[in-house]
RNA sequence: GCUGGCGUAGCUCAGUCGGUAGAGCAGCUGAUUUGUAAUCAGCGGGUCGGGGGUUCGAAUCCCUUCGCCAGCUCCA
């Protein structure tokens, strides 16, 4: 995405302005409880926060209380002042002061000197910069009260965080409000469950998915176009169990590295695991017999139904759960093929992410300080990522130590219609469980050689991705991926016949229909349909019937038009091919 | 898992000071045969998340457990 100039500035100057304004909140927060202890508080993408270590638990009526306090000080117009501090001065300072969290703060930094801002009565250490003066915050509102852990470490207290976010106006303030309450609107709990698309319920048990049928039908969908994708593609489609023995994930490592996340049984004495990943399945496959390097690259694609036990706190709609369907593939090849088919995964996720209209960015992690494989590997790994990325073209951010433990990854971002950014794809590269399961390939010059192993998915887990495609659509899916594409409706029941005849006529070109005949008002049913958000309604009257048409009403655009079945079938294919 | 908030009909929600639960929508029944976002009338529906306690009496107070929500940490 290229910024201009302007924008840039922008962004800049709305970052110091919500900057300042955790300040004012601070500050705030200082008048009423004298004994606050500050930890940090920066700016945001939405807005600011500020983590407070408190005598007691903020209530949301606080919240007001501190928006006062704040507007007070706005209406002071205090200017801010910049100072420089000697180290060892400024940690006195701050221990007369009483804030540790300051002094650990400065403790870290590698200057000999270091800034404080002052605003009023309170004095913070801050790298700045800010406004000139409180007077400039003219739009400004707190959001929501939140634990967080000092450091973002969970084995440090937990403190508690104010959420706000501040603008240059009134206007853009509401602005933005209003898009708080569209995402909510949005929100695929609630689509999903008035869409009728699918349930969580405690009775099954947290974060499991029950896709009711419109849900299934969506689901269905989209594995179908992948299936087909993949098959293009040079993938070929296996199924591994979803109970494993036990010795096996002790011997991948899994029974040490992941165990906390799999769920264990036991049937007559002998141990299993559910699985949390496909990845042994394949490789058994791939073992299953002598390969050569003439068999290679070896792509084996399951949609895998992986079993994760996830944290409580984290389970979010079908975003977070803890049952979830991988489309997963592992890709066996030469250490010579890994960037031709790493630049291959890049080029299917680019066309997906295309295809459905995602915006998307990628992140390219190199290796973690722990980490088990030879230097040579983890370069020639990191290099085939980095030259995909680069000979495609595709800029990307790079996060060192950000990878797996068995290699490094490109993540792909996606940012879906309101601009949130979903993890969906991820690339993986893997030396090591080659090596734990022995695997080989015989070479050209008759010697037994180390494939490299590609994990990947594309749209990741099929949950996730349909709960972000619920959000991105806000429930209108396009034609293709609509679970009821047409909805017919009948204005009396003299239409009946007529009704159900076109219905046939379309079920028999494979179009999904539904038909509302009862005996209500069209006003009704037109209502019903367009909460249901189907694509197309067909509305049957008597004019209709003696004209062999259909009345055409567009979700979309409203128009309605009098056709021929023959012209909406042609209609609906094209629309359908296009995928739009 | 952690911090805070919340769990009342299928859904959205009300329920005062502790005195035995209510609305709208949905559902069912009947009437209505209707032209582009809600026809009218009647009826049924609840172990107030589960368990325990305090009390003459608990949706309401306390403990505990499960779940949900906002974050944190983690992640597809």
């Amino acid at each position: 995405m290229d910024h201009s100039k302007n924008e840039i500035e922008e962004d800049d100057s709305q970052d110091i302005l919500r900057h300042s304004a955790s300040h004012i909140m601070a500050h705030a927060v200082m008048d009423i409880f004298p004994g606050v202890k500050f930890a940090i508080g920066p700016s945001i993408e939405e807005g600011f926060y500020y983590d407070f270590d408190l005598p007691r638990n903020l209530v949301p009526e606080d919240l007001l209380k501190i928006e006062e306090g704040m507007q007070k000080l706005v209406d002071q117009d205090l200017p801010f002042k910049r100072s420089l501090l000697q180290k060892e001065e400024a940690i006195r300072f701050f221990e007369e002061k009483g804030q540790p969290y300051k002094i650990e703060l400065i403790n870290d930094l590698p200057d000999s000197q270091v800034s404080i801002y002052q605003v009023g009565d309170f004095i913070d250490l801050c790298r700045g910069p800010h406004v000139a003066s409180t007077g400039m915050i003219k739009a400004f509102k707190l959001l929501s009260i939140a634990g967080a852990y000092w450091r973002g470490d969970e084995r440090n207290k937990m403190l508690q965080r104010i959420y706000g976010t501040a603008f240059t106006s009134k206007k853009m303030l509401d602005k933005h409000l209003e898009r708080i309450e569209e995402a909510k609107k949005r929100d695929h709990r609630k689509l999903g469950r008035e869409l009728d698309l699918f349930s969580i319920t405690d009775e099954v048990g947290a974060g499991m998915v029950i896709y009711h049928p419109k849900g299934a039908m969506l689901r269905m969908l989209i594995e179908d176009f992948e299936k087909k994708e993949h098959l293009r593609r040079g993938y070929q489609i296996v199924y591994g169990p979803t109970l494993l023995k036990q010795e096996l994930w002790e011997k991948s490592g899994h029974y040490d590295n992941y165990r906390e996340n799999m769920y264990f049984t036991e049937v007559e004495g002998q141990a299993y695991g559910i699985k949390p990943m496909n990845c042994l399945a394949h490789m058994l496959i791939y073992k299953s017999r002598i390969r050569s390097y003439r068999d290679l690259p070896i792509r084996y694609f399951e949609l895998g139904h992986v079993h994760r036990h996830e944290k409580s706190g984290v389970l979010h709609g079908l975003t977070r759960v803890r049952g979830f369907t991988q489309d997963d593939a592992h890709i066996l090849c030469t250490p010579d093929q890994l960037n031709q088919e790493i630049k291959g995964i890049i080029q299917f996720v680019i066309d997906v992410m295309d295809m459905f209209g995602f915006q998307y960015h990628m992140e390219l992690s190199t290796r973690p300080e722990k980490s088990i494989g030879s230097e040579e590997d983890w370069d020639r790994a990191t290099n085939a990522l980095n030259n995909a990325l680069e000979e495609l073209k595709i800029p990307s951010r790079i996060f060192e130590g950000e990878g797996a433990f068995y290699g490094p990854k490109i993540d792909v971002k996606l940012k879906d219609a309101i601009g949130r950014d979903w993890q969906c794809a991820t690339i993986q590269c893997d030396f090591t469980l080659p090596e734990r399961f022995d695997l080989f390939y015989m070479d050209n010059d008759g010697e037994k050689k180390r494939p490299v192993m590609l994990h990947r998915v594309i749209l990741g887990s099929l949950e996730r991705f349909i709960g972000v495609l619920i959000e991105h659509y806000a429930g209108a899916f396009p034609l293709w991926l609509s679970p009821v594409q047409v909805k017919i409706l009948t204005i009396t029941d003299r239409q009946s016949g007529y009704a159900c005849d076109i219905s046939e006529k379309l079920l028999a070109e494979g179009i999904r229909v539904e038909k509302d005949l009862r005996n209500e008002k069209i006003g009704l049913k037109i209502r019903e349909a367009r909460l249901e958000k189907v694509p197309y309604m067909l509305i049957l009257g008597d004019k209709e019937e003696k004209n062999s048409t259909v009345n055409l009403r567009s979700r979309d655009t409203g128009e309605l038009t009098d056709v021929k079945l023959s012209d909406l079938i042609k209609k609906l294919e094209e629309q359908i091919h296009l995928k739009n």
